[in-house]
DNA sequence: AATCTCAAGATTGGATCCAATCAACGATTG
DNA sequence: CAATCGTTGATTGGATCCAATCTTGAGATT
């Protein structure tokens, strides 16, 4: 295992193993790879991962075809898969359609949000101050924001949408290292729980822009 | 071949065999499913496709992987792969999604094109004119609009608009079934190149959001 | 010294075989 | 007679083996 990436302890990270073995590592692949554990430019060598994972090359092979069909991978025939490289001008294209397409969502979603639904969302704020690790602040964060998406009524944009939530983890992290958490702008959550309670969509989505503008911003100055 | 679709006479009609017979299938079935050759519910046998393509399983399973990861089919743990549905919501979606996407894409693309990309959308606006085939608008139609977007300097971006484009093939047929090539509105292509051409954004986009939005409305008259 | 050639090793792509799972159908039982 | 439980065939998931391709490095050639 020369390639510098310990694979072996991440098979042991997945709790459920799922039903198939193609599903197994295809899941634990892409949280080491969205979380930075297997940096970009690494290549994955199916022998290896095999032999990590402890099952044969072919299920492997099933999830780096789908981890490329994610765009987290770059895959050439005959040379094998790399980590798709990370980017500034990618993160500010995440941050582009993420601006996009939120606003859509979360308008469209307010009008039908249950008291349940914010009750949700405000749990999800609370466990963001408390959780002490910076790797699960992703998800946390993304469930929050898809909470409120929830009831757009719009299944494939919301699914679009929490995609882009998920490959804007790989960036998180930059962010949360050099900005701390502080600057996660939890007022902006509260302030969108908020209006999103009192069905003032106009306010809502201005908070949810700035919020992403912001972030797109700080981001954007200390990436590279 | 008791599918009721013919499976062989696909596998002739790719031109260019690609490097890998995994590629190969990918891009037949993929091919056949957006122009409704295949219809949505379809079960998709691979021991069938192997046949069909003359390939062993195993290259068959990956293509179908990389089609479920792109929403064109629906994939159960040993049940096996069934042709994506289409839907009125999921139609009315795409529109939302591109409604959102593409006015920015194309904002950011209008200061920076070139005489020559220009040429090219005018082209293809009479390529629209003169093909007679219905499967083959569908590409003209998405190489017209790229070809607008091509400059906004977010490849990402571009890409996900491209993919929106493709995925609204399933729907195209439909559209040109009900109304007609007359309907396609070579009338709002002309103005939005022109505008481009003026360098007028405003106006580039206001007519591309009316294209969208009347191609929104006819399809979700006739659909169903 | 630089470049080209080509052979051996490494790595991926594909084929075949076996195991696990699911669906359908009939037998058994209350 | 309805419901449940095996049993059997069909289908997918996974393992192993072979073929095709790429990479690397040593040696020859200029």
């Amino acid at each position: 295992m020369e390639d510098g990436f310990d694979f072996a302890r991440l098979a042991a990270e997945i709790g459920d193993r799922p039903r198939t073995a193609s599903e197994f590592v295809q899941r634990a692949l892409r949280a080491a790879i969205l979380d930075g554990r297997i940096p970009p430019g690494t290549p994955l060598r199916q022998e290896a991962l095999a032999a990590a994972f402890d099952v044969s090359r072919m299920p492997v092979r099933e999830a780096l075809r789908q981890l490329e069909a994610q765009a987290l991978l770059d895959f050439t025939p005959h040379k094998g898969a790399v980590v798709a490289e990370i980017s500034a001008q990618d993160q500010a294209d995440t941050y582009l359609i993420r601006r996009a397409l939120e606003p859509v969502a979360f308008a469209q979603s307010i009008p039908h949000l249950t008291r349940d639904d914010l009750d949700r969302a405000e749990d999800l704020i609370s466990d963001m101050d408390r959780e002490p690790d910076h790797g699960r602040l992703g998800e946390l964060n993304r469930r929050f924001h898809m909470s409120l998406y929830a009831r757009a009524g719009s299944p494939k944009l919301v699914r679009l949408v929490e995609r882009q939530l998920i490959e804007h983890d790989r960036y998180l992290r930059f962010h949360l290292a050099m900005l701390g958490r502080d600057r996660m702008s939890q007022d902006d959550h509260i302030a969108m729980v908020k209006a999103a309670a009192g069905r003032d969509i106009t306010a809502a989505i201005s908070v949810l822009q700035r919020h992403i503008d912001v972030a797109a911003e700080d981001s954007a100055r200390f990436f590279n």
